[in-house]
DNA sequence: ACCTGAACACCGTTCAAGT
DNA sequence: ACCTGAACACCGTTCAAGT
C-alpha cells in the first residue's frame, strides 16, 4: 500500500538497499522467528521488502544463506589465545561455542548439516584448538585424534542440547513423551526406571524441552571436564 | 504402461499391497540411492508402484518416515549387556552405531535433527550406556551428567564422520576445500599450517571425503578411549 | 548494477471417488 | 480397507524486462 510505494521510491533514490549482509542478517532473525524447517525465501523477501528474486542478485541460492547464517552465529567463538593455560582455554571455547548456540537455539540443527562444507567453521577456531592441544602435548596422529575427538564432542553436545524439538503439535508431543516415560517397565529397563526423576527431561532422548527452555549447565560443565581428561588420557596413552 | 498395469492387477487380486514397513524400507533404500536432501514422496511413490497419495494410508507425513528410517537403521545397536565389563561393553556400543552409520551414511545427517522427538532412539539403548554407567561406579546427577557426554560424543563423532559432503558440484567443492587449505597462512595459523599433511582430509571441517571414502578408523578407536578415560575422570572427581 | 514481474517445475498434503 | 485421481497451496529458481 502506502508504505510500500514509499519504500519503493526512497529506496530507488538511494543505494543498492540490498546487501549481501542485509540478507544475511534478515535470514538469522527469521530462522530465530520461526525455525530452519519454515525458512523460506519468500518470507525472507517480505521481511526485506523486496520481491523474491531480487535476493538472488546478491546470494547464489538457498542453501548458501543457511551456510552464512551458521557462520555468521559461530563467528569468533575462538578468541586468541594469549597467555591462556590449554586446560582454561578449551573451556573458554567450549563456553563461548555453547553461549553461541543458545542465543540462536533454532541454528543448532545447522550445525549437523555440512551444508557448503563447513565454510561455516573458520581457520581461527582450527587454530585455537589445535594450539592448546599441542600445549597439552598432542603431537602426531594423537593431535588429529585429539581435535576430532574435541570437535566431536563439542558440537554433539550442543546440537543435542539446543536443536529446537518438534514445533507443530507441541504440547502434545511433551506430553507423548511424559506419557512414555513413565510407562518405562522396571523389568526390561531397571537402571532407566529406577532413575527417571533424575533423568527425565535432563537427559537426552528423554527430555521434552530443549535447551532454551531447559539449560544442562551442570551437565555441561562436566562434560567439558571428562573432555580434557580424555585429552590427557591421550596424551598418555 | 503393460507392466504397470499387470503390476495394477496383480496387486487388486492379492493382499494390502503397501504396509507401513514396505514404505519405510523403500524410503531406506531411495535415501541411500540419493541422499536426504533429494528425498520426496513422488519418487518414493514410483519406486512402490503407487500413487504420492497412496503412502498417506500408511504414514502420516514426510517427517515421520524420516523418523521411522533413522529409527531403523540404528535399531538394536545396543545388545544384551550379559557378562561385559563396562569398558568393552561401551566400545561395543560405539562400534556397532558406528557400524550402522557406516552402513547407511546419507542417514547420518537425521540424527542430528530432532526429528519426532528422538522415538528414533529406543530404551534399550538409552539402558545400556546406563547401565555400564552405573557399573563403572556413577550415580546420580553424575550418571546424569555421564550419559550425556557419552551419548553427545558419540553422536557428534558419528554425524560429523559419515554425513555427506555437497553432492551437487562435488569435485569443484572438493578442490575448493584443498585450495582452501593449501592457502593456510602460517603467520595467523602456525599450527594448522605446520601440520597440514597429517590433517588434511583427516580431520573434521579439513576433509574433503566423508567417513564412507575415507574412514577415520584409528581416530574414532582413540575417541572411545577419550570417552571412557572421561567417565573414569567423573566418577573420580 | 540492481530490482521487478512473470513464469516454470516441483513438492507435500487434502479430499473425494473408486473398488 | 486401501488405492486412484484431481486439485491446492507453496516454494526454489530462471529469465526477460525495467530503471
Amino acid at each position: 500500500m502506502a508504505k510500500s510505494t514509499d519504500t519503493r521510491r526512497r529506496r530507488a533514490a538511494t543505494k543498492p538497499a540490498l546487501t549481501r549482509q542485509i540478507v544475511i542478517d534478515a535470514a538469522l532473525a527469521q530462522i530465530d522467528a520461526h525455525g530452519v524447517d519454515a525458512f523460506n525465501l519468500r518470507a525472507l523477501a517480505d521481511r526485506l521488502g523486496v520481491y523474491p528474486t531480487a535476493i538472488y542478485w546478491h546470494v547464489p541460492n538457498k542453501t548458501a544463506i543457511l551456510a552464512e547464517v551458521a557462520a555468521a552465529v559461530f563467528r569468533d567463538v575462538a578468541p586468541p589465545r594469549d597467555g591462556r593455560a590449554w586446560r582454561d582455554y578449551l573451556r573458554l571455547v567450549f563456553h563461548r561455542y555453547r553461549e553461541s548456540a543458545r542465543r540462536h537455539p533454532n541454528v543448532a540443527p545447522l550445525v549437523g548439516a555440512q551444508l557448503v562444507g563447513n565454510v561455516s567453521i573458520d581457520f581461527d577456531f582450527v587454530e585455537g584448538i589445535l594450539g592448546a592441544l599441542v600445549d597439552a602435548g598432542l603431537a602426531g596422529a594423537k593431535l588429529s585424534a585429539g581435535y576430532n575427538a574435541v570437535f566431536a564432542s563439542l558440537i554433539g553436545f550442543v546440537i543435542q542440547e539446543f536443536s529446537p524439538m518438534p514445533e507443530d503439535d507441541t504440547a502434545q508431543w511433551q506430553s507423548a513423551v511424559q506419557q512414555r516415560l513413565l510407562g518405562v517397565d522396571p523389568e526390561r529397563h531397571p537402571v532407566l526406571a529406577a532413575n527417571l526423576p533424575l533423568l527425565a527431561n535432563k537427559a537426552f532422548v528423554l527430555r521434552w524441552q530443549n535447551g532454551s527452555e531447559a539449560p544442562l549447565d551442570a551437565a555441561f560443565d562436566a562434560f567439558v571436564g571428562q573432555v580434557i581428561a580424555g585429552v590427557e588420557s591421550l596424551r598418555d596413552a
